[in-house]
RNA sequence: AGGCCCGUAGCUCAGUUGGUUAGAGCGCUACCUUGACACGGUAGAGGUCUGGGGUUCGAGUCCCCACGGGCCUACCA
């Protein structure tokens, strides 16, 4: 019966059927029982309502990969995923949903918001993960984590807890980051920098008792409604005599200070500064050093308050006109000049953020900062590509204690209770019943919840059932890899490393690979709210996932960011067809050989594919020898590349053997074998094409599971042997190589394209056959070709190939390299004017060449100083191309004789 | 202000410790609808590696400077 196979391959039609089956055979679910080496990654998880961009693509793919890989190859193999509940930006979008339905969310009441976004989560938090399983990615599914489930807060909560009893958590009254939109206060890592062209504005001070001024220039002209005092060098002529003494704050009309610091620089505007400690992280330590009154002068939202006087009420920006306008007024402007600077922006709300007194909780880094220094620089976590190890490094080096509350409803809830009488804190794994201090009954929970990091810095571990010593806590941690983007090394790695040390003694992962961010063609971030942002949903509906999956790993090269174009992928895209039809020219090949009487289920049982390569009385032909040299070296190169997180070269490797030497030479070579009348030949012919298939197959599972999974079970299986992802990769077997093979079939591929070349510089039509010569002085040469001359005659559609000793003589157009000579007589197109011209062109090339060598060859210092493989090898090349050089010029001499 | 990265074929990028005539994909040119594949086949053109200087027997590869582009960190009002 024939087999009907599409004559293009259309992922669409089997993607989703292997996607499902995947998940509901729980193919990839991890046992901790199972021996063997270890292989376990957690996911970086993305946002619960998010959906799958093509950073995720890229992620996964490059995660996949590997674990697919790993599991192949005999590990005991866990993908761990999971989502991140992902405070800010979650609490926003449900904000937002409620306000599209006119509700506001602080009406609701904090219990009920809580349970709108549980709802939100339960109805969009499956998309993502939806998604994921659509794309095939081999994860333990029985093993999903949320970071905000009961098992995770329950961890949270006791780290906390520790963290706190060891003083690494405290709480304190300080300037910090906060955003007026989002109404949170923001960690430093969460406030982006950006170069704004603004102004400097020059302010006149009344010194109080005399008619003089002090002139302060400031960025922020509305925070002076909140000086409390104007600062000077203590070593500045100019205003030396004025320290100790007041200037008259205008607007407000309060008597302010005039201070010495050294904090102040001379050659800055005036050289005076107006001292805002409220309103400036500067002015705050200022402030703080010459215990100066912290004057708050703005609202949460970002408008001015009570303190502002006349101005209360005014959001900031209006605030600052009529500032500006009313100081002009009172004649109390100087100037303003134009003045760049670096301004803080919310990273969720892009507003401008606002530096505020608050009263948080902190995190102490630097006790925690040192070991996970220490552990990166000891090469117990291997950082590719390691020049990110330098800005890791600079940044943990330096690091600041990290802003852990956030007011906000969505995430964990601070564990800490103050009592309502004294305001002691009682931190506590559950709720405590009293104070711990005074033992009052009457406690409030801090209303905040934990930075959504701080919790996904857990991940590692926390996923895996710490601080319970569960089988898979002791089997799977710590991980053997982190795969997650280079723009959240401090958000992410950098505290999984300082938490997984802190609490687990251990590194929470052996190695982190930092992937490339995709851009978009002009070489941006790529952006949702831009709207130029490529969905790989989309994409992969179009080009297929394997496709897609293939694109992004033959990009992914270390360090570099991708650029993913439409023509990458439609490359893509060909390779998937050009296997499909490689696949469907045996099937369609064997429908023909099966009416034979020789079943599939005899030549490509996995029992007759291990036995490949099979001889032919008694001998491998050579391109079978030839092929399994090759897959062996392919194999050989994809586990180096993938060892060392090289997705490129792997994918290059894979492609290269497949399109290169399966389709192009090897199915081409075998073609007459397998319809050969001498059973026993086509029979071994067949065996050793389809274990070379199967093989390659398994090869590119990893990049492609799609298409290899729905081709391997075309194939006969082991009884009960379910997918292609459980069974082995190729191994690169020591049988399978051969020099000899390799080099016997690379110098036949040299005859062949030669002799297309020859044809096409003929203009001979190609279905044309015509006689031609090959000539050698090595008899083992013209043995090889004499044994494959009906390959090479087919491949370069050759009437007859004579092959002899001598010089060849007479007309035509010829090759030469120093092993060989070919020859196909002119045409009527081509006359010996073109040789000869071609031929001079050459020798001109080749006497370059010799020159220069000869003139390396021939210098002293050279020759004493550079190794003996170098010198061996120019000499070798040299003399090749003098033997080439002597048989162009003897060739020209002929036709020119002749013409 | 400090630090990092990049500048190689028309485009997007490889090029592992410096070593013989610098590679790939796409695009381009010519020919070919041959029964796996036009999402294909065969052959070919095309870079002297941003510029300058240096180290070296030898540099795309190491060092310095300049130019161009990108990124990160940072409390200059």
């Amino acid at each position: 019966m024939a087999r009907e196979i599409a004559k293009a391959y259309e992922p669409q039609q089997i993607e989703p059927r292997w996607a499902e089956y995947w998940v509901k055979e729980a193919l990839f679910k991890a046992d901790s029982n199972a021996p063997g080496p270890v292989f376990s990654i957690v996911i970086p998880p993305p946002n619960v309502t998010g959906s799958l961009h093509i950073g995720h693509m890229l992620e996964h793919t490059e995660i996949d990969i590997l674990t697919r890989w790993h599991r192949m190859r005999g590990y005991n193999t866990l993908y761990l995923p999971g989502t991140d509940h992902a405070g800010i930006s979650t609490q926003r979008v449900v904000v937002k949903h409620l306000m599209d339905q006119g509700i506001d969310y602080k009406k609701l009441g904090r219990e009920e918001f809580e349970k709108q976004v549980w709802k939100w989560k339960a109805e969009a938090g499956s998309q993502i993960t939806q998604q994921m399983k659509g794309i095939g990615e081999s994860c333990d599914w029985s093993r999903e984590r949320f970071t905000l489930s009961p098992e995770m807060s329950r961890v949270v909560r006791e780290v906390f807890v520790r963290l706190y009893e060891e003083k690494l958590i405290y709480r304190e009254t300080r300037l910090v980051n906060w955003c007026p939109v989002c109404l949170t206060v923001l960690s430093d890592l969460e406030v982006v920098h950006e170069e704004r062209q603004g102004h400097l504005w020059h302010i006149k001070y009344p010194v109080v008792g005399t008619k003089e001024f002090v002139v302060v220039a400031t960025t922020r002209p509305e925070t002076m409604l909140g000086d409390t005092a104007v600062a000077v060098n203590p070593g500045d002529e100019r205003y030396k005599g004025l320290i100790g003494t007041k200037v008259l704050l205008p607007l407000m009309n309060r008597e302010i200070p005039i201070i010495a610091d050294e904090m102040v620089d001379r050659e800055f505007g005036t050289g005076a500064v107006k001292i805002t400690p409220a309103h400036d992280p500067n002015d705050f330590e200022v402030g703080r050093r010459h215990k100066l009154a912290e004057i708050d002068v703005m609202t949460d939202d970002g408008r001015m308050n009570a303190n502002a006087g006349a101005y209360a009420g005014l959001d900031r920006f209006e605030a600052r006109k009529r500032v500006v306008e009313d100081l002009k007024a009172q004649n109390l402007l100087e100037k303003i000049t134009e003045h760049t600077t670096a301004i803080g922006i919310c990273e969720r709300s892009k507003t401008i953020v606002e530096p505020r007194i608050s009263t948080q909780w902190f995190c102490r880094m630097k006790p925690l900062a040192e070991p996970a220094i220490a552990a990166v620089e000891r090469g117990e976590i291997r950082m590719v590509p390691d020049n990110r190890r330098e800005e890791y490094f600079n940044w943990m080096r330096n690091i600041r204690d990290w802003t852990l509350s956030r007011q906000l409803w969505w995430g964990h809830r601070i564990p800490a209770w103050y009592c309502k009488e004294h305001a002691h804190i009682t931190v506590a794994r559950e709720a405590p019943a009293k104070c711990a201090t005074c033992g009052s009954a009457n406690l409030e929970q801090d209303p905040d919840v934990l930075d959504t990091w701080f919790s996904s810095g857990l991940w590692p571990f926390s996923t895996l059932g710490w601080p319970e010593e569960t089988a898979d806590f002791k089997k799977y941690y710590p991980t053997t890899l982190l795969i997650t983007g280079y723009d959240i090394l401090f958000f992410w790695v950098a505290r999984m490393i300082m938490l997984g040390i802190h609490f687990t003694g251990k590194v929470p992962f052996g190695a982190v690979y930092l992937h490339s961010l995709v851009r978009t063609a002009s070489g941006e971030k790529m952006s949702k709210s831009k709207g130029t942002g490529l969905d790989p949903v989309a994409l992969n509906l179009q080009y297929g996932t394997d496709a897609m999956r293939f694109c992004l790993a033959s990009m992914a090269a270390p360090g570099t960011d991708i650029i993913l174009s439409d023509d990458r992928l439609a490359g893509a895209r060909n390779f998937a067809n050009k296997i499909w039809n490689a696949a469907r020219f045996l099937f369609v090949n064997l429908d023909k050989f099966e009416e034979g009487g020789t079943k599939l289920e005899e030549l490509a049982t996995p029992e007759a594919r291990a036995k490949a390569p099979y001889a032919v009385s008694g001998k491998v032909p050579l391109v079978d020898a030839w092929l399994f040299a090759r897959l062996a070296g392919a194999i050989e190169l994809v586990n180096e590349a993938l060892k060392n997180y090289r997705f490129h070269e792997a994918a290059q490797g894979v492609y290269q053997f497949f399109w290169g030497d399966f389709c192009d030479w090897y199915i081409e070579w075998v073609k007459p074998e397998l319809q050969n009348t001498d059973r026993e030949r086509a029979i071994a012919a067949w065996k050793n094409l389809f274990a070379a298939f199967d093989a390659a197959l398994r090869l590119l599972h990893p990049f492609m599971p799609f298409l290899t999974e729905e081709l391997w079970h075309q194939l006969p299986q082991k009884a009960g042997a379910k997918s292609i992802a459980l069974d082995r990769f190729p191994e690169a077997r020591v049988d399978w190589k051969n020099t000899k093979a390799l080099s016997d079939v690379a110098l036949i591929q040299e005859v062949v394209t030669a002799m297309r070349t020859i044809r096409a510089e003929l203009k001979l039509d190609p279905k044309k056959k015509v006689q031609a010569d090959f000539s050698a002085g090595d008899a083992i040469a013209r043995d090889l070709i004499v044994a494959n001359r009906a390959a090479i005659e087919r491949f370069a559609a050759l009437s007859g190939l004579r092959v002899t000793s001598e010089r060849l003589q007479g007309d035509g157009m010829t090759r030469s390299t120093s092993a060989f000579d070919l020859r196909i007589p002119f045409t009527e197109i081509v006359n010996p004017q073109v040789e000869i011209a071609r031929l001079k062109k050459e020798i001109e090339g080749l006497q370059k060449a010799i020159a220069s060598k000869e003139r390396q060859l021939g210098d002293e210092t050279f020759r004493s100083r550079a190794p003996e493989k170098i010198i061996k090898g120019l000499e070798a090349t040299l003399a090749e191309q003098r033997i080439e050089l002597q048989k162009l010029q003897e060739r020209l001499r002929q036709l020119e004789k002749g013409s």
